[in-house]
DNA sequence: GCCAACGTTGGC
DNA sequence: GCCAACGTTGGC
């Protein structure tokens, strides 16, 4: 995650906060402007809403000090959790949480591994709450305290998340780096992925104009199928 | 540990 | 509203 680090907890724990990518941010003024560009764009622009949506979650496996707490929190982390779910806190960035809100029960969700030795796609992962005012905006010890932001009108949203399966193989970055590059000139399915053209995102939808651009492509690359993995199995074979 | 990319802050 | 300084992200 973006940087949003998370660290374990249960779900309605409270903990982890891990999932990095977010950035924080925490600035007032700008909320404002964020949210009105998000509702600029509609679901349907990117072609998330009609098959529904996909999503990478971006955590660090690796430990890492954020204001004295290891933000460390890997799939292995989540595994271990009670009924292998957390909630997805921490997430500071404005773009990050209105996908985080945007996000529906049952949609499933790539597990990234970032900032580590070995970043990559580890598993996937699904969302069994959706938004809900993230607690730790209103914790004063928590590395992700938002002293801007108020009980009757919170600024940062979370969602519960539960582990389905780790990947059949780990996709490693410089794998679909090297497909992202291929597909800027062949026009396919990666050539927009948010991975790389908005690197520093934690929480990402991928819509056809990342996994699979258009509906097209989507039949092309999916032979018709709409389960999440197809889109890889396209690209990398069966073993994912 | 380095550092490029990029988002945020804040002066003007 | 511009933009330079600064801080963070995150691969390498």
């Amino acid at each position: 995650m973006p940087r949003a680090r998370r660290r374990p907890a249960g779900q309605d724990m409270k903990g982890p906060e891990g999932k990095r990518s977010k950035t924080k941010n925490l600035g007032g003024a700008s909320a404002q402007v964020e949210s009105s560009s998000l509702q600029r764009t509609p679901a349907s622009e990117d072609g998330g809403e009609a098959l529904g949506s996909y999503w990478l979650m971006k955590s660090e496996p690796e430990s890492r000090l954020e204001k004295g707490v290891d933000v460390k929190f890997s799939i292995e982390d989540l595994q271990a959790q009670p009924r292998q779910t957390t909630c997805w806190d921490g997430v500071r960035n404005y773009q990050a949480r209105n996908f985080l809100r945007a996000m529906r029960l049952d949609e499933e969700a790539f597990f990234y591994h970032s900032n580590c030795r070995a970043p990559g796609i580890a598993g996937l992962v699904k969302i069994v709450k959706e938004a809900y005012p993230d607690h730790t905006q209103f914790e004063k010890n928590n590395p992700h305290y938002d002293s801007s932001s108020k009980e009757d009108n919170p600024k940062w949203s979370m969602v519960d998340v539960q582990f389905v399966r780790m990947m059949k193989r780990f996709i490693p970055l410089a794998e679909l780096r090297a497909h992202h590059q291929a597909h800027k000139a062949s026009g396919g399915p990666l050539k927009n992925m948010a991975l790389f053209t908005h690197q520093r995102l934690s929480v990402q939808r991928l819509t056809r104009g990342g996994f699979v651009t258009t509906d097209a492509t989507w039949e092309a690359h999916s032979g018709g199928d709409t389960d999440l993995i197809l889109p890889l199995r396209a690209l990398f074979g069966r073993g994912v």
